[in-house]
DNA sequence: CTGTTAGCGCATTCAG
DNA sequence: CTGAATGCGCTAACAG
């Protein structure tokens, strides 16, 4: 009875009177092999009586494959983040999987080991969700959208970005240690793990893929159907591939209305609420240009940085100033005024790639490795249409 | 080269020309055994040469002891679980252990499990985060404060309690069922692994206590210092320790200055955003007693949810009605009017829960098993000072 | 359908 | 100080 360490799979077969292996069936049930009822059931009640269950190491050992899932996130208590975990652990709970969590912080090296790591585990599947480098993960296939990348300028950013000491590259991974990270991907892959990624394509891996440009372009055409006509854009880091999408999104939306941003108005920061605030500071402490009349921010927390920066500064949210974000992060629902953002189904999409990840079915493209999510626009109160002029 | 799966010991020992044995020791450092420094040099170097990692099961296996750190939170997109996870992770890695995490939503059977299946893995320690039972955790060396249970009341929010889904329970357990868990917990300790509980107290086990009470009654002396006399409480889940805890210190500490809360100014809700929201839209719709002065939210995310209650009737935050919260999230912190709380270092938390289930110093009070981390007043705009009458 | 046996990769006895 | 042998708990051939 008080008999130390967990109970085995082979007092359990002593207990039923059955062999090694017949308890192993019975309790497993075996792909290929099949159990006499009686004996199933005997062995069942001992495994109850005993309170058995299984080694987890001893299985993974033993079939060569542990129930667990990676995830990496670049911080966990961002709420971006947490909120994709949040899917991750649904989905995993419901196949049977633990999930092992790494925050990486901005350390490629970490994420590196950690991928190493789960590649050793031999774990089931690893979901990789953040922002990776720029220059790395094209796909000829699915070119950035008509609009060339030096729509984003940083001349008016460059202090701003310049003076904050977590924005050294923005969250993202030096060319060599995004390449050495696909590799250990991929041969994680090879190896029989499933792999995804979230946000953006990352080389030829599975991706759950959030339709950035599309989104910032959508909500961008509704700002301007709302009379808006002076944008100003909180562009994120320059190499931060979701950061680019979404602002070029919204600068090239606004060029095919015939709506031009001002290279001035488009100020490179760190993609945090204090990168957002620093560079609304920098915007609304100039004299020239003027302040433009809605502000849009790549994400939602940069958004809130930008908006404590007007009330800082004295000046309102709309009045002064309209302020639009991107995400919807639902920690942020009841800032006010209440943010014009997109909405992005992060939790839905942890699920998608841990299904994606795992071979399971996570949507009609999923076959292609490539699931699109579509972001909505959410209209606020902090960008009201504006009367005609 | 391109020999699949991954390098193994054996493989490294053959390619250094030693026994396994040696390898073994050479790259895991044994303990008593020592190895002749050009053997060693040579196995490590075989060791980079193949690129070798070793199989965490089959250490663990081996070793009868993983390399990983349970983690469980009810909810990891809450911001609260979210943040203190980031301190577990970081302290975890630390300690080159690999955290495995548990979102168990509302779902007691699902921590148990959970708590089970870490024993199973010989994990390390688990760390359990969340609000547990009431009458199920109370140490007698550790009485409540001086103020009765019965200090807060329910009649109030009785009905929003009701109407809402989420709220069968408030988020914790039935008493049976928490039983179960300190249970499992016990046993998984006994068999060596370390434990540690964030919030408060379960059972005898290691905690790292929020000084809930305390907190919540210098917030009330601070808020009453400010010129306020009527104050409603948002209490929170009747069974919820900390929800209590929280409401009995505010109350019990006007109590001392002579400044009562009427039972009708406490009402009991749903630990969430919900929660805040329906409850205060409930004392804003009633019109007898009047609207107190100053809510005090037990947490942050319930007390924004009042504060937009409070802006969908019509009225103003802090005008109308001052709104206090507890926990200082950091998401929240350009909610508008900036919200007055108790500062709880959270992430911190996190990894002095780590350190403390791990057995390693935490702090001076680490020995005992109780670690007490104190709140910190923030006012801010939400709760002004109000002018004398 | 059931039982016997051989590893999985590693740490750790025990001999040498 | 090193090497050969044993076993961790389990699954998956392999016989019966």
């Amino acid at each position: 009875m008080s008999s130390d360490g967990p109970i085995t799979l082979s007092q359990v077969a002593r207990e039923a009177g059955v062999s090694l292996a017949t308890a192993s069936r019975a309790i497993n049930g075996s792909a290929t092999r099949t159990v006499r009822a009686d004996l199933r059931e005997r062995v069942l009640e001992a495994a109850r009586r005993l309170d058995y269950s299984p080694d987890p190491s001893a299985q993974a050992m033993a079939r060569g494959r542990t129930a667990a899932l990676g995830l990496v996130v670049h911080d966990i208590s961002d709420p971006y983040f947490s909120a994709i975990a949040a899917g991750v652990a649904a989905a995993a709970e419901r196949e049977g999987l633990i999930v092992t969590l790494a925050s990486t912080g901005l350390r490629p090296a970490r994420e590196l080991a950690f991928v190493e790591l789960v590649r050793r585990q031999r774990a089931r599947a690893v979901i990789l969700a953040g922002g990776r480098l720029l220059p790395d993960d094209g796909d000829p296939a699915h070119p950035s959208p008509a609009h060339p990348r030096s729509a984003v300028r940083h001349e008016g950013g460059t202090q701003e970005y310049r003076s904050r000491d977590d924005v050294p590259n923005g969250g993202t991974h030096g060319v060599a240690e995004a390449g050495a990270l696909v590799q250990a991907l991929e041969t994680f892959r090879r190896s029989g793990g499933g792999v995804a990624v979230v946000g953006q394509a990352v080389g030829e891996l599975p991706v759950v893929e959030i339709a950035n440009a599309q989104g910032a372009a959508d909500l961008a055409r509704a700002l301007h159907g709302l009379g808006y006509r002076r944008f100003g854009v909180l562009a994120g880091p320059l190499v931060h591939r979701t950061a680019v999408d979404r602002a070029e999104g919204f600068v090239g939306a606004l060029h095919e209305l015939g709506c031009e941003v001002v290279p001035e108005d488009v100020v490179a920061c760190a993609f945090t609420r204090d990168g957002g605030y620093t560079a609304m500071a920098g915007l609304l402490a100039r004299t020239e240009p003027a302040l433009p009349e809605l502000v849009f921010a790549v994400n939602d927390v940069m958004a809130v940085g930008a908006m404590a920066a007007v009330r800082d500064a004295g000046r309102r949210v709309p009045d002064d100033v309209a302020v639009a974000g991107f995400d919807d992060i639902h920690t942020l629902r009841d800032v006010t005024p209440a943010l014009t953002t997109v909405h992005v189904p992060l939790e839905r999409i942890g699920e998608l790639a841990t299904r994606l990840a795992l071979g399971l079915d996570a949507g009609e493209d999923a076959d292609t490795g490539r699931v699109t999510v579509q972001g909505e626009v959410v209209l606020r109160e902090s960008t009201p249409p504006l009367p005609p002029r």
